[in-house]
DNA sequence: GTTTAAATTAAACAGTTGTTTAATTTTGTC
DNA sequence: GACAAAATTAAACAACTGTTTAATTTAAAC
């Protein structure tokens, strides 16, 4: 919760990330980190206290903001279509910004039973879906939503989906023919969004 | 693709999956491994060669066979619509099976850029992705399923929305109340799938 | 300019890592 | 039972791991 983070520190959760992201956490080595953060081995314990305690300040670090980011979108006055059409963008946007770190969430968090921030996900994903719920609900209400949804489901549908295209980018953009990296986030922002708009869309109206 | 491999070996593959899945790669010594296959650290150097080669063994060993099981459900004479069903049964169930396996292959083969093992996976994926297209050009065709869908993004949709579940196993296990690990692949095998079903369904029939 | 705290450093620490060695045991063949 | 090949072992290897130490430099406060 506190952000009493000076420029240094989050210069090295900066190199954290990437090199987390790209070699996963047990591959990557603080020494590693600090070579490329031009930094002092010892200044990573000097600072965060330790390796876990890093990963820990990096995840907390990447993820506020986010609970005020949904309850503004709730808020807004909008069609139960158009609301879950933005929540998708924003979840797309997000994690799409923050590679690195969602990454990281997905894999390390698994098997590092980190107590504590391991409750912090728990939290963090409770709100999240209760957010969706909120909207599906209000979709429900007005007669455009079938009922008959696990709305829990919901979710990895569209995180699942951004996620398993994003953990095979090389295999997509071979097959989509997408050539510069602006291509492929073109197509993340356009039809991969769209599909996946398109998709909870169908499922949320479809109406046999 | 050579299948000598004793019992011995196979047993040194099963705990290195099992390991490999609980804490990844590179958190996973072989030391752990020996230790818990009952076997001298150096009978995994003699045996494969390397970790590094191990890992490439037990994948081609718990992935042969997927292309066969595709060809024989595309040759089956079925309903568009029943034969995707069909195909998210088998991916649920194919992954389900080999839960650990799976989780390596998207957690660690994005890091490790083991070229031999990645050519396979990217002919896998193909493979893959033309009994997909088969399946729904055949609907196409019959004039059952949409045609402004990229067929590409189908398996995201329906691996990556399993694997979001999976992912966050003990998250939704706490959310949808599923006290036992029989409730929990209950819960897949009905409601998940039919999730999956239901919402590709939704996607392909779907006219607005 | 002195004093005090913060930042930074190189070196050492004790474990662990994957791999190899060389010796020994087990197995199969004749 | 003798021989050869395969399997298994304990020990050693050098490199790397996260962390700590104690000394030094830098910055801030007075």
């Amino acid at each position: 919760m506190e952000n009493n983070l000076n420029d240094k520190q989050i210069q090295i959760l900066e190199v954290a990330e990437k090199l987390f992201a790209e070699k996963g956490f047990d591959g990557t080595s603080i020494r590693d980190i600090s070579k490329i953060a031009n930094i002092n081995v010892a200044m990573i314990s000097y600072y965060f206290g330790s390796k876990d305690l890093l990963l820990e300040s990096l995840i907390k670090h990447k993820t506020i903001g986010l609970k005020e980011q949904l309850l503004v979108l709730i808020a807004e006055n909008l069609e139960p279509v158009a609301k879950i059409n933005k929540l998708i963008e924003l979840y797309i946007n997000r994690i799409n910004c923050n590679r690195g770190i969602y990454r990281i969430m997905h894999f390390e968090l698994t098997s590092k039973k980190n107590e504590s921030i391991l409750k912090y996900f728990t939290e963090l994903k409770k709100a999240n879906l209760k957010s969706v719920e909120l909207i599906i609900k209000e979709g429900q209400a007005k007669g455009i939503f079938r009922k008959d949804i696990i709305i829990p489901l919901i979710t990895p549908t569209i995180i699942g989906t951004f996620f398993h295209f994003q953990m095979n980018k090389d295999f997509y953009e071979e097959i989509l023919d997408l050539k510069t990296d602006t291509q492929y986030d073109n197509f993340i922002k356009t039809d991969l969004t769209k599909h996946i708009q398109q998709t909870i869309k169908a499922l949320l109206v479809y109406e046999n």
